[in-house]
DNA sequence: GTTTAAATTAAACGTTTGTTTAACTTTGCT
DNA sequence: AGCAAAGTTAAACAAACGTTTAATTTAAAC
């Protein structure tokens, strides 16, 4: 999938509006006003809004898979959930825009199937996550009968509760503007997620 | 507040079709063929759209209070954790259409405002956190420096991961119906919610 | 039984929606 | 230069949107 510059004008602009208004609150003109372009020109290249929105999840899924190559190099299992909770916030921080996205038409029914492309992503990371807690089970630090798609939830619905929420907890947490609230995202939050999982895996009964 | 009968039948409606299609999603004439009743009779009881989505808002919030007086009938802060997990779990579970609609709604920029009534509710349920932290520190058996507004965020974002990802976890996790999903949801969930809590606030460094 | 207010209805209101059309311009190729 | 394809535009399309109107029915009060 290659897109010229109208294109990529045009999945930015419905990218910043559909993270803000929702996918229904948005208009094909105001994308079309956002990217600067003629109303028709969303429907010359993407067919319809719906299309434009698949083809704007195809577009972006590619940016969310966990690294395995990092992780391997890692040797003790702590030290890999240490990696895996860093590189996955930075992956879901510095799109958060999309994920906004995601977070809100993902949940209506309705628009379910578009999501198949996430399905192929959330079991890759999911067998990621399993991975490491076997490892660490191996390796006799990790405790065993932790579910990983229940580990797997908590680290997403943590990071997503931040990105839904953000005004409340921006407020709650004393910071004042939107570069603040990323920072404490990667650190703050990011230590918080993976001192979670770390005492959960090693927590005896 | 008080609402006649055919009121709450479009409340309840709206609910339905809020949870399931968004705000933007679902028409007026939706709600009213979903109620049986006829269009203008949301606008001759609720002035407008808008406004009975703010209503739907006051009318459902005071629901989610965390009951305090079962709390402090508990002995240790340990036993303090399981049971307000669990009366929270419940509490949103046995709400969890309206919790599809909150997150949907409460997160589009321009409706904002509207979530004022959760706010007071967010930082009551903030408030019993923080206490039920600092009487775990008090006996010794919690580690001192954990921030509830993280702790909060967790056990929302957990559950709510949940809520937003119905379909996909349902498959995962084997589960064949809708019943099936709630009934994981009280038990499994809530004792990994639990667990986990423990285990953060155990942890030793 | 008459009066007054509340409830209910079908129809119409003016906008806005996503999409298509048809005319026009630009681009690339021989 | 000439031609075909791709790009771009303003205008128009029917459908759906939230809301209002005006007429009618129901209920309550005296």
């Amino acid at each position: 999938m290659e897109f010229n510059e109208k294109q990529i004008d045009i999945l930015l602009a419905a990218e910043r509006l559909f993270a803000t208004k929702g996918f229904d609150g948005t208009s094909v003109r105001d994308i079309a006003q956002e990217a600067n372009v003629n109303v028709a020109m969303i429907n010359y290249y993407f067919g319809s809004k719906d299309k434009l929105l698949d083809t704007f999840f195809e577009w972006r899924v590619p940016d969310f898979m966990i690294n395995v190559d990092e992780l391997s190099l890692v040797g003790n299992a702590l030290d890999k959930v240490d990696v895996m909770v860093d590189r996955y916030v930075k992956s879901m921080s510095s799109h958060r825009k999309l994920y906004r996205v995601i977070a809100i038409e993902s949940t209506l029914k309705q628009r379910m199937l578009i999501s198949e492309a996430f399905k192929k992503l959330k079991i890759h990371n999911l067998e990621v996550i399993a991975s490491i807690i076997n490892s660490g089970i191996a390796e006799g630090v990790f405790m065993p009968g932790n579910d990983p798609v229940l580990i797997h939830s908590m680290m997403m619905g943590t990071f997503m509760n931040f990105q839904m929420n953000q005004v409340f907890l921006q407020e709650q947490l004393g910071i004042a503007n939107d570069d603040g609230y990323g920072q404490y995202i990667e650190t703050t939050l990011t230590e918080f997620i993976q001192k979670t999982i770390k005492a959960l895996l090693t927590y005896e009964k």
